[in-house]
RNA sequence: GCCUCUGUAGCUCAAUGGAUAGAGCACUUGACUUCGGAUCAAGGGGCUGCGGGUUCGAAUCCUGCCAGAGGCGCCA
């Protein structure tokens, strides 16, 4: 935001270091960390430690607060600055308020929604994410899987990147096979109405079937041979989908279409609009082809012959003497490929088709061996783009009874907990904003609901394991999406009711600490996007969403904005509380968060 | 056996080598005839699992333990 005043100062820094022989290296700038002050701050203590270092004896924080008193003398006349200070070892710099509040609002205001947006960084990223089994139903683990993968997506967009959005849902393998087995025997011909009661009613079918073909404790000879006989049934099922049998492919391709049709809708609830779809059973043929070229090319072991397998010795193959990635099996025996095989044909396509410079996977983090050795693999073909795969791995969500298993049926639904959050929010709004209509009232309803949701899972580090309770995550107090939706909403009360926002305005008058720490963080939210993408953490975004909305509820309180003094201090108010409204709205966007208008 | 992640206030979590380790929840107290109280202001609450080390400086990096979770060639 200012970096030419920076540069300036920074060269003057450097040419007395260099002067008296001062060994400094870089000039490490940051906010100050004083609440209500405005300004950055720089230390000398590693100047100071080098000096020592080199064998004068010196003191090195005694020698860092000498070096700092030194800079601060050089700074007494720098145009924007009010104030140096040396403590402590740290250049202090405080900033001239009237000239650098200014230029902020003016930058928010006149960028608007772009207020943040990175350059163009000339490289196409896919970010893929979404990727449930179809066959069952959409639960809050694969909630947290597609909030954390868009909220990463728009951040990298908006940093600069090209982005490419990508699902990859399972849609074969014992599961599905499961599935259509149970279906096929005991409910043939029957269909729910309603899009997530067909996708629910699927998962109950898997359980019900799962519990029939799990042997039981003390299980009679009559019920092992009935399971037995189940589990023959099920085993010609695969064959026939295997051999592309018309009748089971039929039945494959409609209840498949029941889960797609729920995972479209929640995608559409949650405003994720996917790009490329790739599907489990369309990257099956590729992946025998990257079995033959591995082959063709000594990267893959065939142990066929003698039997066995396809496998690739990794390490071996990459020069390692230590353990690291092991071995893997990319042909079983049988000829039918693996997770690893169309993982390997996907990254293939990415790169070559779509063009992918850089291939981001938000997947569990319990799959994170598998992605170094997929990435070990697409490094030893040649692959540049390999060194830019990246596994977000997220710790798996578990419930306060232990964990999720859909297999005994044991899951918290994601719609279930939607419709929770709406009721929530319904109650509290009709006392809160009686006079709104039955229509936008559902719609704020649904707003406060989601936010709710997915601040909650945006707000825990994503390789942290998390225990879903429902009523923390859809909690409408303290540091939630509704507290920051709501500073939001008050900013916008107060322009309703202002009825316009003045073109412009000199901030002359004497700035409360509130408005100076709010002004600070609007200055910093363009580098806190460089940030968050750059290290693929929506946890950055999610932490500085809510300290701009509690810096606004503190300003709100005890700032009087429509009752200003004077006009003049009137007019850099509203602008202030403009440019706070503006990007609170661009942070929660970035999060996936909507920013109503009232609530 | 090997590898990865986690351990911070009563609870849920921030803080990725810098200044006095911060929030929320819960608890105590105060603030609506004034821009919306889904809010604000204030208070108590800490051997950052334990021991060593590196550094001017460590919750953060290294190392050894302890505790929990996860992973390790024909599941995905």
């Amino acid at each position: 935001m200012f970096v030419q005043e920076q540069q300036e100062i920074e060269v003057r820094i450097r040419a007395y270091c260099a002067e008296q022989g001062i060994p400094l290296n870089e000039i490490k700038w940051s906010a100050l960390p004083f609440s209500g002050e405005w300004g950055i701050s720089t230390s000398f203590f590693a100047a100071a430690a080098a000096e020592a270092r080199s064998g004068k004896s010196v003191n090195v924080p005694q020698r860092a607060q000498e070096i700092a008193e030194q800079a601060a003398g050089l700074i007494r006349n720098v145009a924007g600055i009010a104030r140096v200070e040396a403590i402590k070892g740290y250049l202090n710099l405080y900033f001239e308020t009237p000239i650098y509040a200014r230029r902020v609002v003016d930058a928010v205001l006149e960028q608007g929604r772009d207020y943040g947006r990175g350059a163009p960084k000339g490289e196409r990223v896919m970010v893929e994410y979404a990727q449930p089994n179809t066959h069952h139903s959409f639960h809050i683990g694969h909630a947290r899987n597609v909030v954390l993968g868009e909220a990463l997506a728009r951040l990298v967009e908006f940093a600069g990147f090209e982005t490419i959005r990508a699902s990859y849902p399972g849609d074969l393998g014992l599961g599905v096979i499961t599935v259509l087995w149970a279906y096929n025997k005991f409910y043939k011909g029957q269909e729910p109405q309603g899009v997530h009661e067909r996708g629910q009613w699927l998962l109950k079918i898997y359980v019900e079937a799962t519990a029939l073909l799990e042997p039981k404790e003390n299980e009679t000879p009559e019920e092992k041979a009935q399971r037995e006989a189940y589990e023959a049934e099920r085993r010609e099922m695969y064959r026939k989908w295997d051999a592309g049998d018309p009748e089971v492919r039929a039945l494959w391709q409609m209840t498949r279409e029941w889960s797609l049709e729920e995972l479209r809708d929640i995608l559409r609830l949650l405003d994720v609009k996917i790009d490329v779809w790739f599907f489990e059973s369309e990257v099956d043929e590729p992946a025998k082809q990257i079995v033959e070229e591995l082959i063709a090319r000594g990267i893959a072991d065939d142990e066929r012959p003698s039997g066995g397998a396809v496998i690739v010795k990794i390490d071996e193959k990459l020069g390692l003497t230590k353990e690291k990635y092991r071995t893997n099996v990319i042909l079983r025996a049988d000829g039918t490929t693996l997770y690893l095989t169309k993982d390997l044909a996907l990254a293939k396509i990415k790169f070559e088709k779509f063009g992918v410079d850089r291939s981001i996977y938000v997947v569990d983090v319990r799959q994170s061996l598998h992605f170094q050795q997929a990435f070990a693999i697409l490094r030893l073909m040649g692959f540049p783009q390999a060194e830019k795969c990246y596994h977000l791995g997220y710790g798996f969500v578990s419930l306060p009874e232990g964990a999720m298993s859909a297999r005994r049926g044991r899951v918290v639904l994601f719609k279930d907990v939607i419709d929770d959050a709406v009721r929530r929010a319904l109650a509290v709004e009709s006392a809160k904003a009686p006079d709104l209509d039955e229509e936008q009232r559902r719609q704020v309803a649904l707003q406060v609901g989601l936010g709710a949701l997915v601040y909650s899972m945006l707000a825990v580090d994503n390789n942290r394991d998390m225990v879903f309770d429902v009523d923390q995550a859809l909690s409408f107090d303290g540091r939630t999406g509704p507290y920051i939706q709501n500073a939001h909403v008050r900013a916008n009360s107060i322009l309703r009711k202002a009825g316009q926002i003045p073109q412009q305005a000199a901030f002359t008058h004497e700035l409360t600490a509130h408005e100076v720490t709010l002004i600070d963080l609007l200055a910093r939210f363009p580098e806190t996007v460089q940030q968050a993408a750059g290290e693929y953490r929506p946890l950055v975004m999610a932490n500085y969403a809510y300290d701009l909305a509690n810096a606004f509820h503190s300003f709100y309180h005890s700032v009087p904005v429509l009752q200003s003094e004077s006009e003049s201090t009137r007019a850099a108010r509203l602008r202030l509380v403009a440019a706070a409204r503006q990007t609170l709205a661009n942070a929660l966007a970035l999060l996936g968060i909507t920013a109503p208008e009232v609530m």
